[in-house]
RNA sequence: GGGCGCGUAGCUCAGUUGGCAGAGCAACUGGCUUUUAACCAGUAGGUCCCAGGUUCGAGCCCUGGCGCGCUCACCA
């Protein structure tokens, strides 16, 4: 067996070390008996190296399960001592500035990333077996789209042209709907050029799925079994417990109207706007300068967010607020289109896909009308022209899984759950003027 | 970006009213053949985050900066 030495007890002609592996920690004898070429070097094995150990299973006097070494082999050593043995790495800066540490010397770590890859394969398998098709869309966008967030800026030399990381795949992956591929979803990184905080990394991890045939209704199917499976699978129960509280991932999901639950929490309807005005002025949320349906949105955030455990779906969404949706056809003022949200946190947004190139078109055109200015913004005329090939009726489903990861682990900052997330780093690098004072 | 808090040995942390820089673990030396955070004796280990200031004297007080955490805003 090999691995890292925990430990070391140290009884004179005896010495007891805890070693482990990717597989768990079991208590290695070194004996002066067994080991005679060996024991001479026995001081310069030190906590913290990785050894090879060779010898036979058996059992300390009080049944302990030990591999009494018949050989030991210093595989590599050491140079810098692992953290303190019982307190472990506390300190949070620390520990996610060495991942490398942190992921062996505290037990539950590891067991968060365990699972956030057993998740992943259970997600792949889940919708292979629904007949879905992994696939790989643009991360270099030459046309932010799909979402609004302020995006990172890259620049391409040859093409002298600049380019976007993406903040979405989504309008990729209609094209690949409008291709024919039917089923098809995409796991991969989003990039937002926005703030950070205990849930939101500037690049996170997000499934999106689409597919023909289908509208949102059959999305909040596949999201009910999903996460069931998911909670199943990783934790063995659908019960699962985040931040003091239980959410039971058993399909059904609840369903509130956003439209209802506006009125019940606001007295008035959501398209009222002096009403609502007025409400987001009691709600103190009121900036003169804000556009209406973003205020709108803010107070129905402020009112009814906040009072929705989960799982649940939020149906019913303004259309105005959803320029990738398909109208309700009972009611062109709303779209239909669903959120997902646990513990306070949105986890996942779909809806029955726009596929009306002309309509699409016109929403396109007033999403970049009244955007922020200091975002660029551009009709993705391409994308518009897809559509005119044809769209089938689809359904598509976003997923943060990030986030999800949060609740299925019950962690309580989404960098508890990313292996490496975004840090300043510790010095601050040279600004690039090549003055030629380097030494080499 | 705003507010609050934190920053002392490799790690986990004390540090009194402003008066010699401390403990445990880890490391090193010695002892011990059944430990489970082993134990016993000893040694070594410091840019007290950085830069100024106040003071006879600063880890401690003041100002500025850096980093991190929480939170608010933007966002998912």
């Amino acid at each position: 067996m090999a691995g890292r030495v925990m430990g070391l007890r140290d009884f004179g002609k005896l010495i007891f070390a805890p070693v482990r592996d990717r597989s768990g920690r079991i208590q290695v004898g070194l004996q002066k008996g067994k080991l005679a070429d060996w024991w001479p070097d026995r001081k310069l094995l030190d906590g913290g190296d990785l050894v090879g150990i060779t010898g036979e299973l058996g059992h300390t006097q009080k049944g302990e399960p030990t591999v009494w070494a018949t050989d030991v082999q210093l595989l590599s050593k050491a140079v810098a001592p692992p953290p303190e043995k019982w307190h472990g790495l506390s300190d949070k800066e620390t520990r996610y500035r060495r991942r490398y540490v942190d992921l062996w010397a505290s037990d539950d770590v590891l067991d968060v990333f365990l699972k956030r890859s057993k998740a992943l394969s259970v997600i792949r398998h889940f919708l292979e077996d629904q007949g879905y098709l992994e696939v790989e869309t643009p991360i270099l966008h030459p046309i932010m789209g799909g979402a609004t967030a302020k995006p990172f800026v890259t620049k391409h030399n040859a093409l002298g042209m600049d380019l976007f990381l993406r903040i979405a795949p989504e309008l990729y992956l209609k094209r690949l709907i409008v291709g024919g591929l039917e089923r098809v979803f995409e796991i991969g990184r989003n990039f937002r050029n926005e703030g950070l905080s205990i849930r939101h990394n500037p690049e996170f991890t997000m499934l999106e799925l689409y597919e023909a045939q289908a509208d949102y209704r059959r999305m909040m199917e596949i999201t009910e079994q999903m996460f069931e499976r998911l909670a199943r699978e990783l934790n063995g129960t659908t019960q699962v417990e985040f931040r003091g509280e239980t959410y039971s991932f058993e399909a059904p999901f609840e369903r509130v109207s956003y439209t209802q639950r506006f009125r019940e929490e606001n007295g008035c309807e959501f398209d009222d706007e002096p009403a609502v005005r007025e409400r987001a002025k009691e709600l103190r949320l009121d900036h003169e300068s804000d556009e209406y349906w973003k205020l709108m949105n803010d107070v129905f955030e402020e009112t009814v967010e906040s009072t929705l455990r989960g799982p649940v779906f939020v149906t019913d969404y303004p259309v105005a607020i959803c320029p990738l949706a398909k109208a309700s056809p009972d009611d062109p003022r709303l779209a239909e289109r669903f959120e997902v949200f646990v513990g306070g946190m949105e986890l996942g947004n779909a809806f029955s896909e726009l596929n009306d190139p002309a309509e699409q078109l016109r929403r396109f055109e007033e999403q970049v009308a009244s955007k922020d200015p200091e975002t660029p913004g551009e009709v993705d005329l391409d994308y518009v022209e897809a559509l005119e090939y044809g769209m089938p009726p689809t359904g598509g489903l976003g997923v943060g899984i990030d986030r999800l990861l949060m609740i299925l682990t019950g962690q309580e900052s989404i960098r508890d759950v990313l292996l490496f997330p975004a840090m300043r780093p510790l010095v601050q690098a040279e600004s690039d003027d090549d003055d030629g004072g380097e030494e080499e």
